[in-house]
This record gives structure tokens, C-alpha cells and sequence, in this order.
DNA sequence: TATTGTTATACTCTATAACTATA
DNA sequence: TATAGTTATAGAGTATAACAATA
């Protein structure tokens, strides 16, 4: 017999169910909306507004890819596609010869700002225009507690073996 | 000038960001799990999951499609993938010959069955952990509106069909 | 004519492993 | 030895459009 898990309360799916589906549609339609304004992947535009965000314009890969990406070759493979396209630039760092600088470009801010009043139209739209000042306030809170919480998890150890007979 | 758009406030702005980071990286860990427990991706997962919960165990197609899956053909190729599998059959509609029937198969369930104690596992440990009941329903009262906002927006299943030329 | 589903095809993205180079 | 990044390659998934069959 199989130990009995506990099963998940009604909010709790609740919670769990609008999360996914919610994200999903979003993410769904965000993706549309920034391919059409600018030709981005949703990666590549959070690839854009990270380095956007940064003090310089410019981060190491490895930092580039929080949150972002699961592998080190996707990251190559993202970045590689935005500097094909002249939104970025990679350069050998001079602090660790090791690292490479990632820095967005002219034009690279002019994608970004040319996507970014669609991008928040369709999150007023589709995600904030049912809340109250009170809601946001309340998803930010505990959404950044979950995820807060998801950083100090250390990933799962996962020796895959996807075989299945 | 162009007028400028409105920006986010910070709380919104939190709001966002952490509902993508953290149904990003909740994803991509039930992922792993599904895959490693079952060799289900997650969109089979939802598939099968969703027929479980349907009365009989089965669904027209476009039913099934519903919030998971965003083409016809992504449908048919997922599907087919749990059919070749043994996990599910189809067979054509009585009412409707148009429509095809998808049934959960007793080996479906036995798969959905061996999946779901690790499945309920991550989310405790990654997603729930880390909240009060009160927070579990404050996210599931403010997602789930959000959700339901989403359904009237676009009508999903009914997508319109390009016209042909 | 509109709807349901399938197929053909092309494309995007991801992940593992092997590799180079530096710390 | 460990870390940073790239490359080769393979596979999974997706979307568009053309298709057939039924309403």
C-alpha cells in the first residue's frame, strides 16, 4: 500500500488551479503581444528588462539567467539569438576571464521601449483590471513570500531517467 | 512626445513579476516530477487530470481543450501521444459525428493514481509551505477573479479559425 | 457555410554531454 | 578541481495551413 498523502484542501487547489491558469493565459498573450510589437520571445524580452534594469546595462551570463532560464546552453542559445539581432553585445569580462559581459545595445532599448506600452496594456487588461489597490497589494505580498521562499529551496537533484517501459 | 504610458506601481509591478517567477519555476518542478513519476509532461498531466474529473471519464475534444491547450493540432498531437501510450482512447462521438470522444483508460488512471502523491508533495513543499490558510485564500479569492476575468475576455475554444483563401 | 478534428510541415525551444578556458 | 560559457545534437512541443467529413 502506498502511504496516504493528505489531500488538498479546496482553497488550496483553488489557489494552486487559478495560479496555472492564470499565468498561462498571461503568459500566452503577452508572448503574442511582444512578438508582434518586436519580434521577441517572452525569454528574450526578460532577458531585455533584466539587462534593462541593471545599473549598466550589463550583467554577467550567470546572473543574467536568474529566474529566467534552467540551463546554461539555453541561456547561450537566447542570448546568442538577441546579439544575432543587435540587441546585445557579448564581451569578455576583465575582472574573470571566465565570464562574459552581456550589454544591451541602442537598439536593444529601443525594442524594449517600443514593447514595453503594449506589454502593460495587456497586463492592465487582461491581469490588474479586476483588482483592487488592496488585491495587488495583498498577490504582491504573499506571491513574493512564495517566491522568496521557492529561492532558498535547493533545486531537486533530478538524475533523469526518462525511460518508461 | 508621444504620451507616455502610465507606468505600473511598484506593487503591481511586484504582483507581476512574482506570479510569473513563481508559476514559472512551480512549473518547471512539477515538470521534473511528473516526468520522473509517470513520463507525463505537465500538458498530459492536465489532460488526463481534467478526464478524471469529468463525470464519465470522457470528453469531446474541443472540451478537453479548454485552458490548456491553445491550437487544435497541439490537441491532437498530445492526444495522440497519451493514446499511443495506452492512456486514453478515442472514439467518435455518437450525438455529433464530428466530434471525437477521449476516455481515460484504467491505465490512466493507474498513472494518474502514481503521480499525484509526489505532485501534491512539490506543491506542498515549493507553493504552500510558506502560507497561512488566510493567505491560501486571499490567493484564491484574487486569482480566481482574475481567472474568471480571463474566461470573458477572450473566448478561448471558439477562437476564431483563419479564413481560408 | 461553419464546425470538428487530423495531418504535413516548419519552426522554436530546451536539455544533456562533451568541450575549452580560466580560477 | 571547480566554475563560466559554448557547441553539438537530439527530442519535445507548437502553430499555421491545408485537408476531409459532418452539421
Amino acid at each position: 500500500m502506498p502511504a496516504p498523502v493528505p489531500p488538498l484542501d479546496p482553497a488550496e487547489l483553488g489557489a494552486y488551479f487559478s495560479l496555472i491558469e492564470v499565468s498561462s493565459l498571461l503568459r500566452h498573450t503577452v508572448e503574442q503581444q511582444l512578438k508582434d510589437a518586436g519580434g521577441l520571445s517572452y525569454v528574450q524580452f526578460q532577458l531585455l528588462a533584466t539587462l534593462g534594469d541593471a545599473p549598466d546595462g550589463s550583467l554577467r551570463m550567470t546572473d543574467l539567467a536568474d529566474g529566467v532560464v534552467y540551463s546554461r546552453s539555453g541561456l547561450t542559445y537566447q542570448v546568442g539569438l538577441l546579439e544575432r539581432d543587435g540587441l546585445v553585445v557579448r564581451a569578455p569580462s576583465t575582472e574573470d576571464e571566465r565570464s562574459t559581459t552581456v550589454a544591451l545595445t541602442d537598439a536593444g532599448r529601443d525594442v524594449l521601449g517600443r514593447v514595453f506600452p503594449g506589454h502593460v496594456e495587456v497586463l492592465r487588461q487582461l491581469f490588474l483590471e479586476p483588482l483592487s489597490a488592496d488585491d495587488v497589494h495583498a498577490l504582491a505580498d504573499v506571491l513574493g513570500r512564495v517566491r522568496d521562499h521557492m529561492r532558498t529551496v535547493p533545486p531537486r537533484s533530478a538524475r533523469p531517467r526518462p525511460k518508461r517501459g
